[in-house]
DNA sequence: AAAGCAGCCAACCGCCTCAGG
DNA sequence: CCCTGAGGCGGTTGGCTGCTT
């Protein structure tokens, strides 16, 4: 493991701080202001590297740290940011004085993370799903439900097949992150192989902002990188048999962020669409389809689950 | 009482951006 | 334009602590 370059040059103290490298740095900072933190270290008499005496000062020693536990009030301010945000902590912690961006997501990683997903399984009865269930009394008639489904994690959107064929779209009344790949029920896993995601990576005023966010969130709390409409991901994470699984490129369903534009995969099958506008464009040259895809749809491309 | 386990969280790591030379 | 160092950020780790068996 390589240190940084401010380390390198001298043994640095490595692991917890002790009370009296604490008292050091706490007296030198606030008699001197910590300039430029790579000199601190010397200035103060720590044999530690000015990026560890850096981080201890903002996440530990800074006078105007609240301490204690998260109040409700911060928590769902937290939850209502990382719907917006995603995994900014900076700037998630930058609406909650006195907390740091370390701060909120150790509570996030610990304590929010697991109550949400908790929550969200308690709500969707997964994976029997034999019984309806009553969710923001709009779900009926989930006794029809093969087993599968298309879920839009974006905003709680689930779409639930129908024996007909048509899927019923369902508003869950969760954030969007309360589920991701990594926890979502084996049978929910992908099955996809290759998507391209008809929206930019900057959006525009023709997408909900908010919502494209949230998803592009959902994705990265996925060791998924989005950039230039494209998805990669690596869903099933890890090593599979001494075999690392290798990375795949997606392109989403239009259910997935809900958007009030559809986008029709059958007619654009191989069809990589990099910002909106490309979108829009596609759209007025082939006529709009006369309603939302259907599950069949979704079945007959390669992905028939999607979360 | 001891061992095992799980959760928490402080600290570290690696990467990125930016400014200055 | 390139190089280097500093600062900032998000992801990850590992040690401590408390709970369970």
């Amino acid at each position: 493991m390589g240190h940084h370059s401010c380390c390198s040059k001298q043994k640095v103290r490595r692991g917890l701080w002790s009370p009296e490298e604490d008292e050091k740095l706490i007296k030198y900072v606030s008699t001197h202001g910590h300039g430029c933190w790579s000199s601190v270290p010397k200035l103060a008499g720590l044999q530690r590297c000015g990026k560890s005496c850096r981080l201890r000062w903002i996440n530990y020693l800074r006078p105007d740290l609240k301490r204690g536990n998260f109040s409700h009030q911060e928590e769902s301010l937290i939850i209502e940011l990382h719907r917006l945000l995603g995994n900014r902590w900076a700037q998630i912690a930058k609406h909650l004085p006195g907390r740091t961006d370390n701060e909120v997501k150790n509570f996030w990683n610990s304590t929010i993370k697991k109550k949400l997903i908790s929550r969200a399984f308690d709500v969707l009865d997964f994976p029997s799903m034999a019984n309806p269930v009553p969710i923001v009394g709009e779900l009926h008639n989930v006794d029809a439900y093969p087993g599968e489904l298309v879920g839009a994690a974006q905003e709680g959107f689930v779409y639930l097949p129908q024996t007909d064929g048509s899927q019923m779209e369902i508003k869950l009344d969760l954030p969007s992150h309360a589920v991701d790949f990594g926890t979502c029920p084996s049978f929910l896993q992908h099955q996809a192989s290759s998507y391209d995601w008809p929206f930019p990576n900057q959006p525009t005023d023709a997408v909900n902002c908010q919502e494209v966010n949230a998803s592009i969130a959902i994705l990265e709390n996925s060791r998924s990188k989005f950039s230039n409409g494209r998805l990669t991901t690596s869903l099933g994470g890890g090593v599979v048999n001494g075999v690392e699984e290798a990375e795949e490129n997606y392109r989403l369903p239009p259910c997935f962020t809900n958007l009030g534009q559809p986008y029709d995969l059958q007619k654009h099958p191989d069809q990589t669409v990099n910002n909106v506008e490309e979108l829009l464009g596609s759209a007025s040259s082939s006529p709009p389809p006369a309603a939302p895809l259907s599950y069949a749809s979704f079945h007959g491309s390669p992905c028939s689950v999607m979360w």
